[in-house]
DNA sequence: AATAAACCTATTGACATAGTAGGAAATAGG
DNA sequence: CCTATTTCCTACTATGTCAATAGGTTTATT
Protein backbone atom coordinates (compact mmCIF):
# COMPACT_ATOMS: atom_id res chain seq x y z
CA UNK A 1 0.00 0.00 0.00
CA UNK A 2 1.22 3.13 -0.76
CA UNK A 3 1.37 5.49 1.82
CA UNK A 4 0.74 9.30 2.41
CA UNK A 5 4.30 10.11 2.15
CA UNK A 6 4.51 8.71 -2.00
CA UNK A 7 0.89 9.98 -2.41
CA UNK A 8 1.56 13.39 -1.03
CA UNK A 9 5.00 13.77 -2.90
CA UNK A 10 3.37 12.79 -5.69
CA UNK A 11 0.73 16.24 -5.55
CA UNK A 12 3.54 18.16 -4.59
CA UNK A 13 5.13 17.15 -7.77
CA UNK A 14 2.43 17.90 -9.85
CA UNK A 15 1.66 20.90 -8.20
CA UNK A 16 4.88 22.49 -8.61
CA UNK A 17 4.68 21.29 -12.12
CA UNK A 18 1.13 22.94 -13.20
CA UNK A 19 2.40 26.70 -10.79
CA UNK A 20 5.81 27.13 -12.38
CA UNK A 21 6.04 30.27 -13.75
CA UNK A 22 10.21 29.84 -13.41
CA UNK A 23 10.16 31.22 -9.65
CA UNK A 24 10.59 29.24 -7.02
CA UNK A 25 7.13 27.96 -5.21
CA UNK A 26 6.55 28.77 -1.29
CA UNK A 27 5.78 25.26 0.53
CA UNK A 28 3.15 27.55 1.93
CA UNK A 29 1.25 27.98 -0.96
CA UNK A 30 1.58 24.24 -1.88
CA UNK A 31 0.41 22.98 1.26
CA UNK A 32 -2.83 25.29 1.08
CA UNK A 33 -3.56 24.72 -2.61
CA UNK A 34 -3.34 20.75 -1.06
CA UNK A 35 -4.82 21.03 1.98
CA UNK A 36 -2.39 19.49 3.32
CA UNK A 37 -0.10 20.21 6.77
CA UNK A 38 2.89 22.07 5.78
CA UNK A 39 5.11 20.73 8.73
CA UNK A 40 4.72 17.44 7.20
CA UNK A 41 4.89 18.48 3.60
CA UNK A 42 8.25 19.90 5.15
CA UNK A 43 9.29 16.32 6.03
CA UNK A 44 8.73 14.88 2.59
CA UNK A 45 9.84 17.78 0.22
CA UNK A 46 13.18 17.67 2.26
CA UNK A 47 13.23 13.99 1.15
CA UNK A 48 12.65 15.18 -2.64
CA UNK A 49 15.65 17.69 -2.53
CA UNK A 50 18.00 15.45 -0.93
CA UNK A 51 16.81 12.75 -3.62
CA UNK A 52 17.71 15.55 -6.60
CA UNK A 53 14.10 15.64 -7.72
CA UNK A 54 13.52 18.96 -6.78
CA UNK A 55 15.39 22.33 -5.50
CA UNK A 56 14.60 24.96 -2.68
CA UNK A 57 15.56 28.11 -2.23
CA UNK A 58 15.50 29.16 0.98
CA UNK A 59 14.72 33.04 2.87
CA UNK A 60 12.01 35.42 1.28
CA UNK A 61 11.25 34.92 -2.34
CA UNK A 62 12.29 31.14 -2.01
CA UNK A 63 10.42 27.86 -2.28
CA UNK A 64 10.83 25.01 -4.32
CA UNK A 65 10.87 24.18 -8.37
CA UNK A 66 11.22 21.13 -10.06
CA UNK A 67 14.86 20.46 -11.82
CA UNK A 68 13.40 18.52 -14.63
CA UNK A 69 10.59 18.77 -17.16
CA UNK A 70 7.69 16.95 -16.20
CA UNK A 71 7.86 14.70 -19.11
CA UNK A 72 11.68 13.84 -17.91
CA UNK A 73 9.82 12.64 -14.24
CA UNK A 74 8.44 8.75 -14.00
CA UNK A 75 5.65 8.33 -10.67
CA UNK A 76 8.20 5.44 -10.16
CA UNK A 77 10.80 7.11 -9.10
CA UNK A 78 9.33 9.67 -7.62
CA UNK A 79 7.34 6.95 -5.85
CA UNK A 80 10.45 5.03 -4.92
CA UNK A 81 12.39 7.33 -3.34
CA UNK A 82 9.19 8.43 -0.90
CA UNK A 83 8.76 4.97 0.00
CA UNK A 84 12.04 3.58 0.06
CA UNK A 85 10.65 0.21 -2.08
CA UNK A 86 7.37 -0.02 -4.38
CA UNK A 87 7.76 -3.50 -4.32
CA UNK A 88 5.11 -5.60 -3.79
CA UNK A 89 6.27 -8.57 -1.65
CA UNK A 90 8.96 -8.44 1.02
CA UNK A 91 11.20 -11.37 -0.26
CA UNK A 92 12.06 -9.46 -3.29
CA UNK A 93 11.89 -5.63 -1.68
CA UNK A 94 15.63 -6.64 -0.37
CA UNK A 95 17.71 -7.43 -3.09
CA UNK A 96 20.69 -8.95 -0.97
CA UNK A 97 18.48 -10.91 0.79
CA UNK A 98 18.66 -14.56 0.04
CA UNK A 99 15.96 -16.44 0.89
CA UNK A 100 16.66 -19.65 1.68
CA UNK A 101 13.54 -21.39 -0.33
CA UNK A 102 14.12 -19.23 -2.77
CA UNK A 103 14.17 -22.65 -4.96
CA UNK A 104 11.42 -24.31 -4.59
CA UNK A 105 9.12 -21.45 -3.91
CA UNK A 106 5.99 -21.92 -5.93
CA UNK A 107 4.70 -18.61 -5.20
CA UNK A 108 7.69 -16.58 -6.12
CA UNK A 109 7.76 -16.68 -10.17
CA UNK A 110 4.31 -15.34 -9.41
CA UNK A 111 5.54 -12.38 -7.18
CA UNK A 112 7.88 -11.60 -10.07
CA UNK A 113 5.34 -11.56 -12.87
CA UNK A 114 3.57 -9.14 -10.36
CA UNK A 115 6.16 -7.23 -9.61
CA UNK A 116 7.04 -6.68 -13.04
CA UNK A 117 3.48 -5.55 -14.12
CA UNK A 118 3.52 -2.74 -11.10
CA UNK A 119 7.02 -1.41 -11.55
CA UNK A 120 6.00 -1.34 -15.69
CA UNK A 121 2.79 0.48 -14.86
CA UNK A 122 4.49 3.23 -12.21
CA UNK A 123 7.51 3.54 -14.56
CA UNK A 124 5.60 3.86 -17.56
CA UNK A 125 3.56 7.11 -16.28
CA UNK A 126 5.14 10.36 -16.73
CA UNK A 127 4.80 13.01 -14.33
CA UNK A 128 3.46 15.01 -17.46
CA UNK A 129 0.51 12.41 -17.55
CA UNK A 130 -0.58 13.43 -14.58
CA UNK A 131 -1.14 17.51 -15.53
CA UNK B 1 3.11 -4.89 0.05
CA UNK B 2 2.00 -8.02 0.49
CA UNK B 3 2.46 -9.02 4.81
CA UNK B 4 3.31 -12.63 5.94
CA UNK B 5 -0.19 -13.12 6.23
CA UNK B 6 -1.07 -13.09 3.07
CA UNK B 7 2.08 -15.03 1.86
CA UNK B 8 2.07 -17.74 4.22
CA UNK B 9 -1.82 -18.22 3.59
CA UNK B 10 -1.27 -18.80 -0.31
CA UNK B 11 1.61 -21.01 0.74
CA UNK B 12 -0.77 -23.38 2.65
CA UNK B 13 -3.61 -22.97 0.15
CA UNK B 14 -1.08 -24.33 -2.07
CA UNK B 15 0.15 -26.79 0.36
CA UNK B 16 -2.92 -28.23 0.34
CA UNK B 17 -3.67 -28.59 -2.88
CA UNK B 18 -0.25 -30.24 -3.48
CA UNK B 19 -0.49 -33.00 -0.58
CA UNK B 20 -4.64 -33.45 -1.34
CA UNK B 21 -5.74 -37.31 -1.12
CA UNK B 22 -9.16 -36.77 -0.25
CA UNK B 23 -8.57 -36.84 3.87
CA UNK B 24 -7.26 -33.84 6.02
CA UNK B 25 -4.20 -32.27 6.65
CA UNK B 26 -2.74 -31.38 9.92
CA UNK B 27 -1.48 -28.04 10.25
CA UNK B 28 1.48 -29.91 12.04
CA UNK B 29 2.66 -31.28 8.72
CA UNK B 30 2.19 -28.18 6.48
CA UNK B 31 4.10 -25.63 9.25
CA UNK B 32 7.15 -28.71 8.58
CA UNK B 33 7.11 -28.67 5.34
CA UNK B 34 6.34 -24.81 4.96
CA UNK B 35 8.75 -23.86 7.62
CA UNK B 36 6.46 -21.31 9.26
CA UNK B 37 5.34 -21.33 12.63
CA UNK B 38 2.22 -23.94 14.00
CA UNK B 39 1.24 -21.17 16.06
CA UNK B 40 1.43 -18.09 13.42
CA UNK B 41 -0.11 -20.34 11.09
CA UNK B 42 -3.10 -21.21 13.82
CA UNK B 43 -4.12 -17.70 13.05
CA UNK B 44 -3.87 -17.19 9.41
CA UNK B 45 -5.98 -20.72 9.12
CA UNK B 46 -8.39 -19.65 11.17
CA UNK B 47 -8.90 -16.47 9.14
CA UNK B 48 -9.09 -19.12 6.16
CA UNK B 49 -11.47 -20.95 7.39
CA UNK B 50 -13.95 -18.24 8.60
CA UNK B 51 -13.90 -16.54 5.69
CA UNK B 52 -15.09 -20.17 4.23
CA UNK B 53 -11.67 -20.83 2.13
CA UNK B 54 -10.91 -23.88 3.79
CA UNK B 55 -12.53 -26.30 6.28
CA UNK B 56 -10.86 -27.79 9.79
CA UNK B 57 -11.68 -30.50 11.74
CA UNK B 58 -10.89 -31.24 15.40
CA UNK B 59 -9.46 -34.44 17.01
CA UNK B 60 -7.13 -37.14 16.21
CA UNK B 61 -6.83 -37.95 12.23
CA UNK B 62 -8.66 -34.01 12.03
CA UNK B 63 -6.80 -31.18 10.20
CA UNK B 64 -7.63 -28.71 7.27
CA UNK B 65 -8.25 -29.41 3.55
CA UNK B 66 -9.66 -26.68 0.43
CA UNK B 67 -13.63 -26.82 0.11
CA UNK B 68 -13.10 -26.18 -3.99
CA UNK B 69 -11.34 -27.31 -6.86
CA UNK B 70 -7.85 -25.81 -7.12
CA UNK B 71 -8.50 -23.90 -10.64
CA UNK B 72 -11.88 -22.44 -8.30
CA UNK B 73 -9.54 -20.48 -6.34
CA UNK B 74 -8.07 -17.13 -7.26
CA UNK B 75 -5.17 -15.96 -5.85
CA UNK B 76 -6.71 -12.24 -5.39
CA UNK B 77 -10.05 -13.81 -3.15
CA UNK B 78 -7.26 -15.73 -0.93
CA UNK B 79 -5.42 -12.22 -0.55
CA UNK B 80 -7.97 -10.01 0.14
CA UNK B 81 -9.87 -12.40 2.73
CA UNK B 82 -6.17 -12.65 4.80
CA UNK B 83 -4.85 -8.96 3.72
CA UNK B 84 -8.61 -7.20 4.35
CA UNK B 85 -8.06 -5.73 1.37
CA UNK B 86 -5.22 -5.59 -1.99
CA UNK B 87 -5.74 -2.22 -2.45
CA UNK B 88 -2.43 -0.40 -3.62
CA UNK B 89 -3.78 3.32 -2.32
CA UNK B 90 -5.46 4.22 1.09
CA UNK B 91 -8.09 6.80 -1.29
CA UNK B 92 -9.13 3.60 -2.95
CA UNK B 93 -9.35 0.63 -0.28
CA UNK B 94 -12.57 1.96 2.27
CA UNK B 95 -15.50 1.79 -0.28
CA UNK B 96 -17.33 3.97 1.78
CA UNK B 97 -14.54 6.86 1.81
CA UNK B 98 -15.54 10.02 0.33
CA UNK B 99 -12.90 12.45 -0.21
CA UNK B 100 -13.21 15.81 -0.54
CA UNK B 101 -10.89 16.35 -2.62
CA UNK B 102 -12.11 13.66 -5.16
CA UNK B 103 -12.84 15.83 -7.83
CA UNK B 104 -10.20 17.75 -8.34
CA UNK B 105 -7.66 15.30 -7.61
CA UNK B 106 -5.19 14.78 -10.57
CA UNK B 107 -3.85 11.70 -9.38
CA UNK B 108 -7.14 9.96 -8.39
CA UNK B 109 -7.15 8.60 -12.23
CA UNK B 110 -3.72 6.93 -12.32
CA UNK B 111 -4.59 5.11 -9.16
CA UNK B 112 -7.77 3.95 -10.12
CA UNK B 113 -6.26 2.30 -13.34
CA UNK B 114 -3.11 0.94 -11.14
CA UNK B 115 -5.62 -0.44 -9.17
CA UNK B 116 -7.37 -2.13 -12.04
CA UNK B 117 -4.24 -3.47 -13.73
CA UNK B 118 -3.36 -5.02 -9.86
CA UNK B 119 -6.87 -6.59 -9.29
CA UNK B 120 -7.14 -8.00 -12.85
CA UNK B 121 -3.31 -10.05 -12.21
CA UNK B 122 -4.51 -11.28 -9.13
CA UNK B 123 -8.18 -12.24 -9.70
CA UNK B 124 -6.79 -13.51 -12.94
CA UNK B 125 -4.33 -15.78 -11.14
CA UNK B 126 -5.77 -19.30 -10.00
CA UNK B 127 -4.45 -21.86 -7.33
CA UNK B 128 -3.79 -24.28 -10.14
CA UNK B 129 -1.59 -22.06 -11.94
CA UNK B 130 0.61 -22.32 -8.93
CA UNK B 131 0.96 -25.96 -8.98
C1' DA C 1 -8.72 -43.65 28.41
C1' DA C 2 -5.17 -41.87 25.65
C1' DT C 3 -3.82 -39.30 21.95
C1' DA C 4 -3.78 -35.92 18.47
C1' DA C 5 -5.61 -32.54 16.44
C1' DA C 6 -8.24 -27.97 15.90
C1' DC C 7 -9.91 -24.05 18.38
C1' DC C 8 -9.70 -19.92 21.49
C1' DT C 9 -8.05 -15.75 24.19
C1' DA C 10 -4.53 -12.96 25.45
C1' DT C 11 -0.05 -10.76 25.31
C1' DT C 12 4.21 -8.78 23.46
C1' DG C 13 8.25 -6.47 21.18
C1' DA C 14 9.51 -4.03 17.34
C1' DC C 15 8.67 -0.99 13.88
C1' DA C 16 6.19 2.18 10.73
C1' DT C 17 2.95 5.82 10.01
C1' DA C 18 1.45 10.35 10.27
C1' DG C 19 2.09 13.72 12.09
C1' DT C 20 3.61 18.01 15.76
C1' DA C 21 6.94 21.44 17.99
C1' DG C 22 10.32 24.77 18.13
C1' DG C 23 13.87 26.99 16.53
C1' DA C 24 18.28 28.14 13.39
C1' DA C 25 20.03 29.61 9.07
C1' DA C 26 19.53 31.80 4.64
C1' DT C 27 17.91 35.33 1.48
C1' DA C 28 15.50 39.43 -0.54
C1' DG C 29 13.64 44.04 -0.35
C1' DG C 30 13.49 48.51 1.82
C1' DC D 1 21.51 47.06 8.52
C1' DC D 2 16.84 45.43 9.60
C1' DT D 3 12.89 42.86 8.95
C1' DA D 4 10.09 39.62 6.92
C1' DT D 5 9.88 35.37 4.78
C1' DT D 6 11.26 31.14 3.71
C1' DT D 7 13.91 26.79 3.90
C1' DC D 8 16.34 23.76 6.85
C1' DC D 9 17.19 20.90 11.01
C1' DT D 10 16.55 18.06 15.26
C1' DA D 11 13.67 16.05 18.11
C1' DC D 12 9.41 14.11 19.92
C1' DT D 13 4.92 11.44 20.11
C1' DA D 14 0.59 9.00 19.67
C1' DT D 15 -1.41 5.31 17.36
C1' DG D 16 -1.57 1.26 14.97
C1' DT D 17 0.08 -2.87 12.53
C1' DC D 18 3.06 -6.85 12.05
C1' DA D 19 4.73 -11.08 13.35
C1' DA D 20 4.67 -13.71 16.28
C1' DT D 21 4.44 -16.40 21.22
C1' DA D 22 2.02 -18.61 25.25
C1' DG D 23 -1.02 -21.53 27.37
C1' DG D 24 -4.97 -23.63 27.67
C1' DT D 25 -9.87 -25.90 26.10
C1' DT D 26 -12.59 -28.59 23.14
C1' DT D 27 -13.32 -32.16 19.76
C1' DA D 28 -12.75 -36.49 17.59
C1' DT D 29 -10.39 -40.97 16.71
C1' DT D 30 -8.39 -45.41 18.07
Amino acid sequence: MISTKGRYGLRVMIDLAQNDDGSYIPLKDIAERQEISKKYLEIIVKQMVEGGLIKGLSGKGGGYKLVKKPEKYTVGEILTLLEGTICSVACLADKNYDCPRRKKCETLPMWKEFDGIVHDYLYGKKLSDLL
